[in-house]
DNA sequence: ATGTCGAAATCGTTTCGA
């Protein structure tokens, strides 16, 4: 099963190319983030089209998120749902559309648009800081706990100097600071893994270029889109990419998709090295 | 050098967020 992440910097911007590269890539289920559009003018037509599923979770100018999936979507989720803390209160979580959720092909998978947080000083920043309580708590209650679970998404958190292209100079700034990188080391405890780091331990793998500063032609990015799994789905895993080449396109959005090939569910063969030496 | 995008409103230029 392939699963993708891509935060499209508007999917109308952006249509005809998250387009060709269902068709050039072909994944299971692509999660999209900054979807920047009110529901009843998401492009879903275009995607029913090619024979995929659509939901979507969206507002204008700002945030939304959406799934599009070969297979069933079930039981679907819109927004942080459950416990929420006593310093936020549920409007101001759910006037910002960052989160979808649903059953696909019995995993639990769950999209996520994380908040920026602008700089450290930032009311934004505290915003970011409560919202990454809020969903500690979201993927701790009782109908989450027993799925295998999926969470991914643009985090806006590099988790360690090797996530980042100065770390020397970032370090302790926006996306980079010591509490945002508690706080989602909190919302995974020892249940979610970071997979992509399964099969890639070196620095200079990036996933986001700001537009700003020639970072593209420099090759200044963040690894800031991650797929975290549960380690049922973690064991089954066969590779975890970036696919870089899209940001190097014209009008490209500022990420690049994010890959994970998974053995689900679980079949022998990819297991027994007999079956690679006879194909 | 907060250097560029995308979107909306204040509309054909400025603002906000990232």
């Amino acid at each position: 099963m392939l699963i993708a992440t891509w935060n499209v910097n508007s999917i109308r911007t952006r249509l005809n190319q998250v387009l060709d590269w269902l068709d050039e890539v072909n994944p299971d289920l692509l999660c999209i983030q900054e979807t920047k559009v009110d529901d009843p003018f998401f492009p879903a037509a275009s995607f029913e089209d090619k024979g995929y599923q659509v939901r979507y979770y969206g507002q204008k100018s700002y945030n939304g998120v959406a799934m599009i999936s070969r297979y069933p979507l079930k039981d679907v989720r819109c927004g942080l749902l459950g416990e929420l803390p006593n310093d936020l209160d549920a409007k101001l979580l759910e006037d910002q559309k960052r989160v979808i959720s649903a059953l696909v092909n019995d995993i639990r998978v769950v999209n996520l648009y994380v908040p920026n947080g602008s700089s450290i000083a930032s009311d934004k920043y505290q915003y970011k800081i409560q919202w990454l309580s809020c969903l500690s708590r979201y993927l701790n209650s009782q109908k989450l706990r027993d799925e295998p679970l999926c969470v991914l998404g643009d985090f806006n958190i590099a988790m360690e100097d090797r996530d980042m292209h100065s770390p020397e100079r970032l370090r302790g700034g926006i996306m980079a600071s010591e509490l945002e990188q508690e706080k989602l080391r909190s919302v995974l405890q020892d249940r979610l893994h970071d997979v992509f780091r399964l099969f890639e331990g070196d620095t200079n793998h990036w996933s986001w270029w700001d537009y700003r500063s020639g970072a593209w032609d420099r090759d200044k990015g963040w690894r800031i889109d991650h797929i975290y799994l549960s380690s049922e789905l973690l064991d089954q895993s066969v590779s975890c990419v970036i696919d870089k080449k899209m940001r190097g396109k014209t009008k490209p959005s500022d990420h690049a998709p994010v890959l994970v090939d998974i053995n689900w569910p679980p079949q022998e063969e990819y297991e027994d090295d007999s079956f690679y030496l006879h194909h």
